[in-house]
DNA sequence: ACAGGTATATAGTATTGCAGAGTAGCTTGC
DNA sequence: GCAAGCTACTCTGCAATACTATATACCTGT
């Protein structure tokens, strides 16, 4: 797919946000499910600022265990907050893609 | 609307392609189409910059005209490279809602 | 004269995703 | 033992974009 780095932002945390609410995760694998769903480009770093920024922000509970597979992973969890947060993400998702699908479509 | 800046940010751009190629328009007017498709908060200068960026990037034709309502009018028309560009919007568009419409649903 | 609507223009700021690189742990094969 | 390759987190600097705030200017109505 052509560039769509404009278009993911402000999506992308959103997204991050509904992988963690699925289930505990960490960061690495989180990264290989945006690229499963499609977004091939999504790298690491990128992640990686989205998850300091749900930290930073208090949206989500964190606990670091060792792995078999290489260093420890840093699993994150939504607490009531991140939930919110999600629910917000959603509500002005399905807003905007509503209404730019309504002047597609007029 | 809760705080959809963020949101807009990549898609706001193409609305205004799309608003522009219904047919001739000018900024102040293309602001106020944006608001009445629910998009309340966008003031004339982000109009604005997207309007320069479209020139700058020769999406559009310009022709400036007087009014009778007040100072001169800009007047925009898509050109090839605009109308080229509106499509891959829409492919964009298409892609990435449809892969976030996808993880809202699984 | 003044207020208010119309209309373009611009400087500065915050947010966000990305590129690129570094550090570190574990497994496999030579 | 050790290099390669995958796993995994971290950090810095950058580019793109929407917003804030303001300035300028034209016209109409009071």
């Amino acid at each position: 797919m052509e560039n769509i780095t404009e278009m993911l932002k402000g999506v992308l945390e959103g997204c991050v946000l509904e992988i963690i609410s699925r289930g505990e995760t960490y960061g690495y694998e989180i990264t290989h499910q945006l690229r499963e769903l499609g977004f091939t480009d999504v790298v690491e770093g990128t992640v990686y600022t989205i998850t300091m920024r749900l930290e930073k922000n208090n949206w989500v509970d964190i606990e670091r265990r060792p792995s078999t597979m290489g260093p420890p992973r840093k699993f994150y969890t939504l607490n009531a907050a991140g939930q919110e947060e999600l629910k917000a993400f959603w509500r002005k998702w399905d807003f905007v893609s509503s209404k730019i699908n309504e002047l597609k479509a007029k």
